[in-house]
DNA sequence: AGCACGCCGACT
DNA sequence: GTCGGCGTGCTC
């Protein structure tokens, strides 16, 4: 007797095949049971999707091994994917298999077996209990705690810099844990940068009681086999020796976890949760959803803890009172622990100073006094390399990327042009490719000339110090490319915490999560791009990151009085600083989700995004055309705008010319069923559209960036 | 997506 | 005369 099994494979969603595919197998194989299966000449990784079917059909091919020693799936996990897929409208195979680890999908039924055996050692044994004691919650965390204990969530919560949200998740995973032998908690971060301190903390928490192997790391700087490890030591659980904590990045939100109870996701309102590839998923939104599915499959509550001090305006919105129509519940945490205060912010008018002043001088005699007492200052710009273009003085001739419809940025330290969106680089011409004249001049600034800048400012002032000792000032520049080798980051970081560094030069990567305890003054250079930006969450992001670098400065409490956040901006007035000024989210939030609802725009409607790559830009936007003319008789179609195909910010990327078409409606439901229903529209607009030149494209739903 | 098959240019 | 370019087409 065979039975039938419906298989899910890795296939994307414009192949023919979009479901799950049927084979034959000798045994009743339960949902969720991993499996290898013949597809054309190769052999595959499968997930079985459906309880099988009784009846035998010869004409099947039959499946060629089961991952036996590995646990079916749960109906959980399963749901989770099959939501994903829905609703970022992928192929359920390509969710599936992307969830997994990738060693997974490499390892033949005989490496599977040799890896099984390999891994049949005792188990270490838990460690000896004697963990140091932890802090006493404050009051505020009390609360917070005490309502995520008693009250359903999902929770929001809203504490400042330093008032101790990672004492909180702690606690809290520590409760979910308490309640339950089998319990498990995902605990998630925006950044890699972000994992190690936060799995220091973990570590000294857990690891005396539990033991090290309790806890597991998931995010993409481990190699193929540690991340094989980790999701299997989460899918076995704790009941089989396996894992009680996982710490992770977005990809961890489809950690298969057969004892989840609690989901921590930290700093929730950064842009590194949304996938912006393949599956454009938010592991934010998925983490609450999931929430809900593991609670209904087990029975028992799974919670739903987000963080921030300064939370997407989504959240925020979700947070509002139930009776106003709110669906998360808000836990304030406004306080400082350690009576360490809360930055001043000093506006700088740049309207007052003289054209093109780099860093005004009452800034640059803020931050020579804090060198002379011994501090250190954080300059922030969100610009890398040297400068944005180098021009020609007398042509018009400025760096354009031969691919791209972008500036070549200068870096001087390698005398390079490099394009920042394909990666072309190429050395400096020594003269002009337009005319010859060799007066080519940078325009703009990066953190290379900030940093060079800075070093030659003060190059005459002697810091604190013994006589004899080398007295310079000593600047550091922290970006992508200081930190472009491994380690490099940790040991640049290092230096800061050693006092081996008095200003510290960089972009938002150092404004995010480290905790400098002897920085006493942050600065932002240039912000003022975000202000007016046409990209609508611009503000929102500017007002995060801006607090966030301002909780930066003034940790330690004997400073935090004195500590300060400057900003230096030709808007001094602009709400924005106003609300910063009073480190007010609230005041700002309110101002945005007033304009937000004013317009129309998210939260209060729902977006998508269609993109298309084409050889030519006309090709690209008539694609979209065709498609959307094609669309008006849909499904849901009578409540979702389309708008005109426009090119995308940066229109040609490595030679492919990009368009979009934004798709909105007030009703998520509606807007699904519309984009469900067009997908096969633009299959078909692709197929025989007759438009020549069109190489792919993609739905983003809920995107970031529009 | 892979991985084939399938027709036209520069080389052991 | 072959090796190999990537253009269509199929995979339960």
């Amino acid at each position: 007797m065979l039975f039938t099994v419906s298989v899910v494979v890795q296939l994307p969603a414009h192949s023919a095949l979009a479901g799950p595919l049927s084979y034959a197998s000798a045994q009743l194989l339960a949902p969720g049971t991993l499996v290898r299966v013949p597809l054309g000449r190769r052999e595959t990784l499968g997930v079985v999707w459906d309880a099988a079917a009784q009846h035998d059909e010869a004409t099947l091919r039959p499946v060629t091994s089961v991952l036996d020693g590995i646990a079916p799936l749960n109906a959980a996990w399963r749901q989770l994917v099959g939501f994903a897929a829905g609703y970022y409208q992928r192929a359920l195979g390509e969710v599936a298999l992307a969830a997994l680890p990738p060693q997974l999908r490499e390892l033949d039924a005989a490496q599977w077996q040799r890896r099984l055996q390999r891994k049949k050692r005792a188990p270490t044994a838990p460690g000896s209990g004697d963990a140091m004691a932890p802090p006493a919650p404050t009051e505020e965390q009390a609360l917070a705690l005490a309502r995520i204990q008693a009250e359903d969530g999902p929770f929001l919560l809203f504490g400042s810099t330093g008032s101790g949200k990672t004492e909180v998740y702690l606690r809290a995973v520590e409760e979910a844990l308490a309640a339950d032998p089998l319990a498990q908690a995902l605990v998630m971060v925006p950044e890699i940068n972000l994992t190690p301190q936060l799995e220091a903390r973990f570590v000294d928490r857990f690891a005396p009681r539990f033991g090290r192997q309790a806890l597991v790391s998931l995010h993409s700087g481990m190699t193929p086999a540690q991340r094989l490890a980790s999701w299997l030591a989460a899918h076995a659980g704790p009941g089989a020796g396996g894992a009680r904590i996982v710490l992770g990045t977005r990809m961890a939100v489809f950690a298969a976890m057969p004892g989840l109870r609690l989901i921590v996701v930290d700093e929730e309102h950064d842009p590194s949760y949304k996938q912006q590839e393949g599956a454009r998923y938010s592991a934010r939104d998925l983490a609450v959803y999931r929430g809900r599915l593991e609670s209904r499959h087990s029975g028992q509550r799974c919670a739903v803890l987000l963080g921030s001090a300064t939370p997407s305006l989504e959240s925020w919105h979700h947070s509002r009172p139930a009776a106003e129509g709110g669906k998360y519940l808000r836990l304030p945490m406004p306080s400082r622990v350690g009576a360490g205060r809360l930055p001043a912010v000093r506006l700088v008018d740049m309207g007052l100073q003289p054209r093109n002043t780099q860093l005004a001088p009452q800034l640059l005699a803020a931050i020579g006094e804090r060198i002379a007492r011994g501090e250190q200052a954080m300059l922030l710009l969100n610009r890398r390399g040297y400068a944005p273009v180098l021009a020609c003085a007398s042509c018009d001739w400025k760096s354009l990327c031969p691919h791209c419809s972008a500036y070549r940025v200068f870096h001087k330290i390698d005398r390079s042009l490099r394009c920042h969106h394909c990666g072309f680089a190429e050395r400096v011409p020594r003269a002009c490719p337009e005319c010859g004249d060799v007066d080519l001049a940078p325009v703009g600034r990066g953190t290379e000339r900030l940093e060079e800048h800075l070093a030659h400012l003060f190059e005459d002032i002697q810091r604190p110090g013994a006589e004899g000792e080398d007295r310079r000032v000593r600047v550091l520049r922290i970006d992508a490319d200081s930190t472009r080798h491994k380690g490099a980051l940790e040991e640049q970081l290092a230096q800061v915490h050693a006092g081996a560094v008095d200003v510290l030069v960089g972009t938002q990567m150092i404004a995010k999560g480290h905790d400098f305890r002897r920085i006493t003054l942050v600065a932002a250079v240039n912000p003022d791009g975000a202000l007016f930006s046409s990209d609508f969450r611009a503000p929102e992001r500017l007002f995060a990151l801006l607090m966030q670098a301002a909780g930066r400065a003034g940790r330690d409490a004997a400073q935090g009085a004195a500590s300060e956040m400057w900003v230096q901006t030709a808007h001094p007035q602009h709400a924005l600083f106003a609300a910063l000024r009073r480190h007010d989210y609230p005041a700002f939030a309110q101002d945005q989700l007033t304009e937000r609802l004013q317009a129309g725009m998210p939260p209060f409607s729902f977006q998508a995004l269609v993109r298309a790559d084409a050889r030519t830009q006309q090709a690209a936007q008539a694609f979209l055309t065709q498609a959307s003319g094609a669309a008006t008789a849909l499904p849901g179609a009578d409540q979702v705008v389309l708008y005109p195909a426009v090119p995308t910010a940066i229109q040609r990327v490595a030679n492919v010319e990009r368009a979009q078409m934004l798709v909105e409606s007030a009703s998520r439901a509606a807007l699904q069923q519309f984009l469900s229903a067009w997908q096969t529209v633009l299959h078909a607009t692709r197929r025989d559209g007759g438009i020549d030149g069109v190489l792919r494209w993609a739905i983003d739903v809920d995107p970031l960036a529009v």
